[in-house]
DNA sequence: TGACTATATAACTACATAGTAATATAGTGT
DNA sequence: ACACTATATTACTATGTAGTTATATAGTCA
């Protein structure tokens, strides 16, 4: 990491850009057990189609959905399954702060 | 992830924000060998006092480095070194599509 | 062709935040 | 107390984008 210019540094901030929103995470959470059209994500998501067009073709701007159109509908799915990975470190790492949040909030609670 | 609520995603989703913005990824590099005060990563990061000030609570807010005052100084230091397994993680990623996508344009190219 | 369905796009509002310049705060040494 | 240094905060501008509504585009079938 210590190598990259400012170039790829940006390409890597806009990976992380596009994992930065809970609807987008949602989305690639709906596609780990394979493809789906934009109504089954739309539905999954609970947002507007439109909303849920822009989420797409944002991840795939960025390289994390591939688009496939078969009649009329609209196949995404996932372009490297390690963004998995990269989720459940981040998963284990937020969960656990929120426990130590809760340990320390105990603390101050104490009787 | 399957199991993650919508608070949680949220949470996932920040910690992701925090690492989508260039400087901070930087900053975060130039905490890679140890810790660093304001001044020095105000240098490394060739952004101005206040602004990289502002990405550090930023930073600290999300969980990702420590805080630490010295004397005058105030000490940042990473929080959970995890942090640049994701980044090597996204590196690969995004080193690996910059190198497709330059393959595909040679194909087009080609005289 | 025309009706129907699925997806994408455009125009818009509201909001978050990156960056700047100026100022406030806090610690140190005289 | 005062000057000095390091860091944080405030007020501001500019930009990006999440979400909405309405509309456009494209494929399918009669």
């Amino acid at each position: 990491m210590s190598k990259l210019n400012d170039n790829t540094l940006a390409y890597v901030a806009d990976y992380f850009k596009a994992l930065a929103e809970p609807t987008r995470l949602k989305v690639l959470n709906a596609l780990q057990d394979g493809e789906k059209n934009v109504g089954q994500l739309t539905e999954i998501s609970g947002c507007s189609q439109a909303n849920v067009s822009k989420h797409l073709s944002m991840l795939a701007q960025y390289g994390l959905v591939k688009r496939e159109s078969r009649g009329t509908s609209v196949f995404y799915s996932i372009a490297d399954p390690s963004v998995y990975k990269l989720c459940e470190l981040v998963c284990d790492q937020v969960v656990n702060r929120l426990i130590q949040e809760a340990e320390v909030k105990k603390l101050f609670m104490v009787v």
